[in-house]
DNA sequence: CGACACCTTGAAGAGGTTCAAGAAATGTGG
DNA sequence: CCACATTTCTTGAACCTCTTCAAGGTGTCG
């Protein structure tokens, strides 16, 4: 294995506000200070834990690009989630004490790895820690359900607009151009993601690509009107607005 | 509204060990008094709460069963979950301090309301209560990541064999039958769930009735070969038999 | 008993999948 | 650094599943 660690206390940490609440008091600073947290490098295609290991941290991502996958027997895999710097990975692990998921480095990535009983103890005493905890939890369920609603009544175009709705809202929530973006996964984990096979997603690209929506070579997409994808999201009219996961990006 | 409110404490309630961790003390027995609940009874067809919606508490089922969705401006409105006795809902709440879905009984139903800062403040002396809120999140995380699988990955007979398995798998959890039920939802709110239209799920009631697998009048269904079900999930070879919804119930 | 909601079934049609082939990147080893 | 193998992506054609539209049946409740 590759990975480089350092130990490190989160005061010192320049996106702590990704991970911890905000507007603490130098009093409970001090006592962040005591979350000794893991700083790790995770190499593209590594994984960072794997279905079934004991749950010892969450990880907050510092960089990179993760995506999340349950795999299956025969090496088949459903993508569950992409996840970006500043969002938390290892939630679902909390109920059983283990993963139950597998997550992958889509490119070399930094992660902290917060353990998850120092975060509960640390909770005891930080009540803004405890609800942002919460808010975390809560949010990931927010963000799942919609996904849910995605692959319930939504079709491929809708899908796949909603998609990169989602994608450069989250990037540009980070300061990133809101027109480019370079996917960093095949057309088959977006497939997976959306419930769709690898040939309906590239020929919906072509689609897209075809009626003047966005430039793509291959992984690199340019977004001409986003107010298109916008139209072919709400076209449905089956969905409010707020029910489109690019309403609800994981900070606002 | 025909709401009918009683002021108690959980220390007295029956079915406590639904909402709240196990194997306290009696020491902390009696700070979880101080945890005061409103009981309400909820008619059939009676929002609990709607979208938009302060989040005041979370609601323990005591008795009953409910839907949750998320409505659309034309009255469509798709269910985002099916929840029986001892199950939490408000969950999603929690990220914007206002609920995010519509929570409808489906039956009378019975439900304590559990004020959320008050859950937070005694959290922060009671570390197995913090602990149980957060698997009871957790927990939330990986049943909705378990419809995201299902809608993205099975067919329309692999998905409702699903459903029924959880159902019955939920149902005999709570000492009730594990051939027989009775459905509290039409058709259409099943096919919202799955994805499906109600007419597809008509076809495949039929299709499982034909195949010597249920027996089906309407709402009432029994089934006579749960292996044969087991088998039409697990078919497809596409996912891990945790990946299916059966294999993870609200308690194990 | 009549109105209404719910369920079933049929037939035609649309959207996505499957199978297949080839093209364009990417990675690897000499 | 180039050649070759591999992975990834695109596109076409046939097929299949689910949807849509339509009609009729069944149960329930005032």
């Amino acid at each position: 294995m590759d990975i480089q660690t350092i130990r490190l206390a989160c005061i010192n940490c320049n996106v702590r506000a990704l991970c911890l609440p905000i507007g603490l008091s130098s009093q409970e600073l001090d006592s962040i200070d005591h979350l000794i947290t893991l700083r790790r490098r995770v190499k593209r295609n590594a994984l960072l834990f794997r279905n079934g290991d004991g749950l010892n941290s969450l990880y907050a991502i510092r960089t990179g690009f993760f995506k999340t996958s349950v795999a299956a027997v025969d090496g088949l895999d459903q993508v569950t989630g992409f996840h970006m710097a500043g969002e938390m990975l290892g939630l679902d692990g909390i109920v059983d004490n283990r993963h139950t998921c597998d997550a992958i480095a889509l490119e070399d990535a930094e992660i902290c790895a917060l353990p998850f009983d120092r975060i509960e103890e640390l909770s005891l005493s930080l009540r803004s820690l405890q609800h942002h905890v919460h808010k975390i939890m809560s949010h990931e369920i927010v963000r799942e359900r919609d996904v849910m609603l995605m692959l319930g009544s939504m079709r491929s175009e809708e899908r796949l607009a909603a998609f990169l709705l989602n994608l450069v809202h989250r990037l540009r929530a980070r300061g990133l151009s809101h027109s480019e973006l370079i996917l960093r996964m095949t057309r088959k984990e977006i497939g997976s993601y959306l419930g769709l096979k690898l040939e309906t997603v590239s020929r919906t690209f072509s689609r897209f690509v075809a009626d003047g929506i966005i430039e793509a070579k291959r992984r690199h997409i340019d977004i001409l009107d986003a107010n298109a994808l916008v139209r072919i999201v709400n076209q449905s009219e089956r969905l409010r607005p707020d029910c489109i996961p690019i309403a609800r990006g994981k900070e606002r």
